[in-house]
DNA sequence: ATCAAGTTTGACCATCCAGTCAAGAACCAT
DNA sequence: ATGGTTCTTGACTGGATGGTCAAACTTGAT
């Protein structure tokens, strides 16, 4: 009398917590890196999991042994990315010398566009829809983080160590100036030259503009 | 013994240049402006017809009477908007003193994501995907146009009237600064209230952040 | 009023796509 | 080697979606 289903052997997506075997952990990080390629580009509904099963080099139904749902893989994208979203904002320090911290800030968010452009693209992608699915990620712990830094940036604007500038428009700036990056690479790539590598003087131009609008 | 279809009278959609009755140009209008919406914050595959149809307030087979395919109303849409994506930079005038300038080319940039965020984001969504549908677009047309601009730039840069810059760079940062304001909107009323306006204050922070980066 | 052209739609079709399932293949502890 | 577990996949299903069509309705010139 074998139980209808094996009990304890469920779907190794949510339930086990900890990937077990070594090919559950190499074949879930294939289909992670897979489909953040497809959701990166072509947005959710865009993507189809045979796509991301061909981009993975697995069958379509070994893509949903792994992850319970095609949500689910995004999901699990999104909430590895927000994970390490605000770090470059949380370590602007209160503390530092203030030009020395924003540019670091800056140069951050530039090396996030470098070594990480798919996230940015499907964080781009994510917003542009409206951001339905990290709304509350946004209206509480980034709004809170932003909130408290665009407070310090007030502070050393008002004690005259940095130009008096708004302080969210200069972290709206950062992120915009520094996504575009590898948001816009397509464009960037085509109108520079696709073998130029797009960030190229990105650095160099953007420390002297945030030299020049925060020196006082 | 009647025709089997009437023989001149196709689809309204390509071979009529102009939509002829009233309500063709009515409808036409009314079926971009739904098209427009759903496919500037959901892209192309993931916006739906029974979406724009809903949009709308027609039926899905009317919108396919007026045109010949959801490709068709994007295509369109993408050829209206890209008609006049270039006309704030081509505006640029080399006879014209070089600040003023790149300051009311800021301007327009950004009025242009005051007036139409949703154009910007049907643009964004197309970059995003790498460009398939506008490449050729970006490749000859804004290409040159951008070339020959920051030729200017240089020569002005050159000549010091404004401060040494790299000119692609000072493009892409309008580029980025400006259209942030519409594509990422969700964001920023997100984390500084929805009720705020998302470009509050944006106008003055770009106009101190280019007087103090171009002056001399 | 009449009728031909232009407009609208319910019903339908073919394809695509997320997700299922049962059977088979590979793995691994003994 | 053996047997239970984990992994893999071909074949399938149900629903969504782009697009078609013929029949009906509306419009406007006469």
């Amino acid at each position: 009398m074998p139980a209808p289903k094996n009990p304890a052997a469920e779907k190794p997506g949510t339930p086990a917590r900890g990937p077990r075997s070594r090919i559950q952990k190499r074949n879930r990080q294939i289909i992670l890196d897979a489909a953040l390629e497809v959701f990166s580009t072509h947005g959710f509904r865009g993507a189809t999991l045979d796509q991301i099963a061909a981009q993975a080099g697995l069958s379509k139904p070994n893509l949903l042994y792994y992850f319970d749902s095609k949500d689910a893989i995004h999901r699990d994208l999104l909430t590895r990315l927000l994970d390490t979203w605000l770090d470059p904002l949380r370590m602007l320090d209160a503390d530092g010398d203030p030009q020395t911290e924003i540019m670091a800030y800056m140069r951050r968010k530039l090396e996030m566009s470098r070594d990480f452009p798919r996230e940015s693209r499907l964080f781009a992608n994510e917003i542009l829809q409206g951001a339905p699915r990290i709304e509350e990620f946004i209206r509480h712990d980034l709004r809170s983080l932003v909130d408290e830094k665009a407070q310090l940036l007030s502070d050393w604007s008002q004690a005259g160590r940095i130009a008096r500038v708004d302080p969210y428009h200069l972290i709206f700036s950062i992120w915009a100036l520094t996504q575009h990056y590898a948001d816009f690479a397509a464009q960037i790539g085509m109108i520079r030259g696709d073998s130029h590598d797009p960030l190229d003087g990105a650095e160099p131009f953007l420390e002297q503009l945030y030299t020049r609008l925060l020196t006082p």
